[in-house]
DNA sequence: ACCTTGCATCGACATACTTCGATCCAACCT
DNA sequence: AGGTTGGATCGAAGTATGTCGATGCAAGGT
């Protein structure tokens, strides 16, 4: 069953220069290695606990937030938020700093800047000024 | 342990106003009902071979690809990749067609853009026109 | 020193997910 | 009608994930 020989045939990809500025998930296909660790940080966001965490934690005015502000916030006990938090630092999502009694996350928008610029079709008609 | 009262405490957001043009999953926390329908989006995201099946009809230059170009292009069997395909579908990021002995999947780019825009910061000045 | 509080780590358990072979259905071709 | 091919659906099996109580460790308070 590898013997496919209908209409159109040739799987060729739309060349990056049409279409904006940088590759993207949506202008080139994503060979193996790209997707297994893109794949990582998608699944980190594939829960909605995880993502309301990220959330508070992003939109906090400060920047930061205590865990102790976190885990009220939810009907889960505090090893299971805990477990989560730990999943959206090992994705690259966010980091912790522990100041006194307290842990602080914060949002590192390196890795959501990244998300955002893979899933966009056309990153802007590369001359802007 | 619902006690905490340290340093600065209360969880105001950011207003939105401030940074840009429309509340994001970084600007306002997500509540419970939103955030379980974007995990469900994320988490068909969250997989190295879904990842790539939608790069790889998203980039194809007609804007479709038949199944049977996808398929031989993983080391997976035949029913692995329909399943992948129909968390995709179901997902709400493609869209299945069928045309003769054929089987076209194309990409909902408003799914994909929904998911650029809450992963991004400050949404543009919204002036652009 | 002792106790208390904030979080992380450690099993354990139930559920969900990925993958497969077997099977079924739709469309085409003699 | 019978045969062939492209895909979807159906269990089944192994693995990963979400959740918890119990426990451990770090900082502060008495």
């Amino acid at each position: 069953m590898s013997n496919q020989q209908r209409a159109g045939g040739a799987a060729t990809a739309a060349p990056d220069t049409a279409s904006g500025c940088c590759p993207t998930l949506l202008t080139t296909p994503l060979d193996q290695e790209e997707a297994v660790e893109l794949a990582r940080v998608f699944k980190a966001l594939g829960d909605p606990v995880r993502l309301r965490l990220l959330s508070m934690i992003a939109s906090q005015a400060g920047g930061e937030v205590c865990v102790c502000d976190l885990t009220p916030a939810f009907d889960l006990a505090q090893p299971t938020i805990s477990h989560h938090l730990k999943l959206l630092r090992e994705a690259g999502l966010i980091a912790a700093e522990r100041r006194g009694t307290w842990v602080y996350y914060r949002l590192l928008p390196a890795a959501t800047d990244r998300l955002a610029a893979v899933l966009t079709r056309r990153t802007a008609p590369a001359a802007r000024t």
